[in-house]
RNA sequence: GCCGCGUUGGUCAAGAGGUUAAGACGCCUCCCUUUCACGGAGGAAUCACGGGUUCGAGUCCCGUACGUGGUACCA
């Protein structure tokens, strides 16, 4: 796909560092991930620090980690420079006054010198029933501290005093500022109600609308594609597209639906209080230590993370739900993306990790299980039995985490049993029976197929339905009601482990 | 308040004027399994509301309601 007169796709994700990358920015990401390979376009990242009150330390890095873990490394980015750098608009800070004073100069912004208490008050001042926040416009502009209303030389003698000033962009009247979305297609706005946004703070430092505009001329983007939260400010955008650059050259824009939490809007309080993870990964604010939970360490797949991420607000419009990143590459389209937001649901989240989990090899889930355990303090010594193992239990489980639970027991015996089950059923005959079956073992080769045949002869001598014994002689190697099946887990843990468990129960059932 | 955007089962959603309104998650029943899961077969459950347009509307138009975003020298 071709745009304008650049040739090459270009995107960028743009996030402030400000700490934590939730379920709506990594799925920003990922559209713009995928629209970028899909066309064999360029995937910049481009970190917007222009608030340099809001800097969080870590959190650049932490963005970096997430799309690493996320399998999305960008093409360019503050760590790997390409051709239009600096990526960090901090950095960029000269290069956008220039933009400001030609705005000025063509008449389309102009300096404010009013103060923020000069702000508020004018606030307090022009509130009215019919307009609870009245907006630094066309009619309130002419009543303000500003380039408009002062002389020329006042305003040259307010600069020469540095007197801390902002540009604004000067909003026309009367005008209906029209444009189109790959998404919501035709969108307009009266700019009657759009307001003179400040373009350059009084540090110097552009606010986010002027930088992106700047940065993404000058980084050659081809199309911008954010969250829905900005589609109110796209008007501003436009009308700086047109006066600085011509609306020819602009980016097609994409407003990207926001993802929803169980009641409103996602926030990371959801997490808190439903028990689900609401950023990538885990992430510690080193201002007040306050933690929020990542999907990473809650045990999902990256595969399965960016699989139902995809699903919420995109649908290939075929039955497949599960798709690799290469299949979303192929079949990902920007028109398909939904108007509306998604609720995010945590239990078709699991699902798909679920079906992540049982589609993986017992090779690609080592290392994450491994870990697991050895978190737990459980060396594993045996690499081919753990594979063999979670080849065994991965049908059972949803999340990394649940590997522990369901293979345990193989490692080491039950720390407790669940043995109000069996208790209520259990007889002299039974004791009999374990006990007998527990002698009788030396004399079987130790097979899952002989354990078991053993194991149903001995009950049909003793005139015991073998049903009545299985789940007992589950519960004494597992400890509960589940795993599989109980003669390939007597099998597995050998001989002289299921002897001494049985030996174990028994003592326990009988006291 | 004002402005923007949106609205198909509880949730994700297919659907682009004529369908018995797909499918998935979750829930329920049954089968498989004398565990749990996996797998298989069924079931309950939806076009926010009201007006138009049309022979015919989930699909087009208008209004209302509701949700959501913006309304900062934050992004």
């Amino acid at each position: 796909m071709m745009n304008n007169s650049f040739g090459k796709v270009r995107v960028r994700f743009a996030p402030s560092p400000t700490g934590g990358l939730h379920l709506g920015g990594v799925r920003t990401v990922l559209y713009n991930y995928l629209f970028a390979r899909k066309h064999s376009g360029d995937f910049i990242l481009r970190i917007e620090d222009t608030d340099q009150t809001r800097f969080v330390e870590g959190a650049e890095q932490y963005i970096y980690d997430c799309l690493e873990w996320c399998g999305m490394i960008p093409d360019e980015s503050p760590a790997k420079p390409g051709a239009f750098g600096p990526y960090r608009q901090s950095e960029r800070k000269e290069m956008y006054r220039e933009y400001a004073e030609q705005l000025i100069k063509d008449g389309h912004a102009y300096y404010a010198f009013d103060t923020t208490q000069q702000l508020e008050q004018m606030r307090l001042d022009f509130k009215t029933e019919e307009n609870s926040s009245p907006q630094y416009d066309s009619r309130i502009r002419k009543k303000m501290k500003n380039s408009l209303t002062l002389l020329s030389s006042e305003v040259e003698k307010l600069i020469e005093e540095k007197t801390p000033y902002v540009i604004r962009i000067k909003i026309p009247e009367n005008e209906i500022i029209t444009f189109h979305d790959m998404i919501h297609h035709e969108v307009s706005f009266d700019s009657n109600v759009v307001d003179d946004k400040v373009l350059l703070k009084a540090d110097g430092m552009p606010t986010y609308h002027l930088a992106v505009v700047v940065d993404d001329y000058l980084m050659k983007i081809t199309h911008a594609f954010r969250g829905e939260e900005w589609l109110s400010s796209a008007p501003v955008h436009i009308l700086l597209w047109k006066y600085l650059f011509g609306l020819n050259k602009m980016p097609q824009w994409a407003h990207l639906p926001l993802i929803l939490g169980p009641n409103g809007k996602l926030s990371k309080r959801d997490g808190a209080k439903f028990g689900f993870p609401v950023y990538a990964m885990n992430w510690t604010d080193p201002r007040n230590n306050e933690f929020t939970e990542g999907f990473k360490e809650k045990g999902f797949l990256p595969e399965a993370f960016i699989n139902l991420l995809a699903m919420l607000g995109w649908n290939s419009g075929k039955e497949q739900e599960l798709f690799s990143m290469e299949e979303f590459i192929n079949d990902f389209s920007i028109e398909r993306v939904h108007k509306s937001g998604a609720k995010f649901d945590y239990e078709k989240a699991k699902w798909f990790n679920h079906e992540w989990i049982k589609n993986s090899s017992a090779d690609y889930l080592f290392p994450l299980v491994n870990d697991l355990f050895k978190n737990k303090d459980i060396t594993i010594n045996d690499e081919v039995f753990l594979k063999k193992i979670i080849d065994l239990v991965k049908e059972r489980c949803a999340l990394i985490p649940d590997f522990y639970e369901q293979a345990v027991y193989f490692f080491q015996a039950p720390e407790k049993l669940d043995l109000d089950t069996i208790k209520p059923k259990w007889n002299e005959a039974k004791t009999n029976f374990f006990e007998t079956f527990s002698k009788k073992m030396d004399e079987i080769s130790w097979t899952t197929a002989d354990i078991e045949n053993a194991f149903k002869n001995l009950a049909a001598e003793m005139n015991i339905k073998p049903g009545e014994l299985q789940l007992p002689m589950r519960i004494m190697l597992v400890g509960g009601k589940f795993g599989p099946a109980v003669f390939e887990i007597a099998h597995l843990i050998e001989k002289e482990e299921t002897i001494l468990r049985i030996k174990n129960a028994l003592t326990l059932l009988n006291s």
